[in-house]
DNA sequence: TACCGGTACATAGTAACACTGAATAGCGGG
DNA sequence: CCCGCTATTCAGTGTTACTATGTACCGGTA
């Protein structure tokens, strides 16, 4: 992955996996593939359970254990109201930064 | 500033930057003015000498000194074949995470 | 039985970046 | 003569994503 992605994504990865937990609760291996199939190829497996383990100390989503039928017991993260808070929050800030360089892109200057 | 302001400007205060000088050439002190300006009330100074050290030891920018009337001499920027090429780049990375982000946002999944 | 591939999670060490807080230095005005 | 504005630099810190593993459970197969 080119290091211009690399630097893009922190911050911006765990938006992303907040904003797809808002729409359905999901576990790493999971969200791994999913990332996967939304073009974001090169994603490691260990840059996600990080990044879980993070919003899980942070007290941004409930975590439940549910037994697998292929392999070890899921953690199973869905987003809860401090989860739903920091993401709107995120939502603002990178309206902000989306807006402006979107004017910077288009006006050359 | 916010915690997640300051994760979401990694990679893409670089960017911003470059764009800056890609219209015209400015120096430190000038561009952190700017970036103020702009809406991002509080990047320290610190953080814009940094990275204008580390896109010059990269070979994306000139370097002219300067005499200032008012002060020491300005290290005035501007942006040369690489950064441009460098540029170039950022906006497609850039461009790839924005659409995603914004499918993400409007689609609620 | 023994092995292998797919599922699923975890972690130690590294690199890159923005921030804090301070220091240095030139210049003009009160 | 010091204060404020201009202008740059640097050491130390925290956060994040990546690399490279390791652990563990399961079903199928030779």
């Amino acid at each position: 992955m080119g290091k211009q992605m690399t630097e893009l994504l922190k911050g911006t990865l765990e938006g992303i996996v907040l904003a797809l937990l808002s729409g359905r609760a999901a576990y790493g291996y999971e969200i791994t593939a999913w990332l996967r199939e939304q073009g974001f190829a090169d994603i490691a497996e260990g840059t996600i359970y990080a990044l879980l383990v993070r919003i899980e100390q942070r007290g941004l989503v409930d975590v439940e254990k549910v037994p697998s039928e292929k392999g070890p017991p899921r953690k199973v993260y869905s987003l809860n109201a401090r989860g739903r808070a920091d993401l709107a929050e995120f939502w603002t800030t990178w309206g902000f930064l989306a807006e402006r360089l979107e004017r910077l892109h288009h006006e050359g200057r």
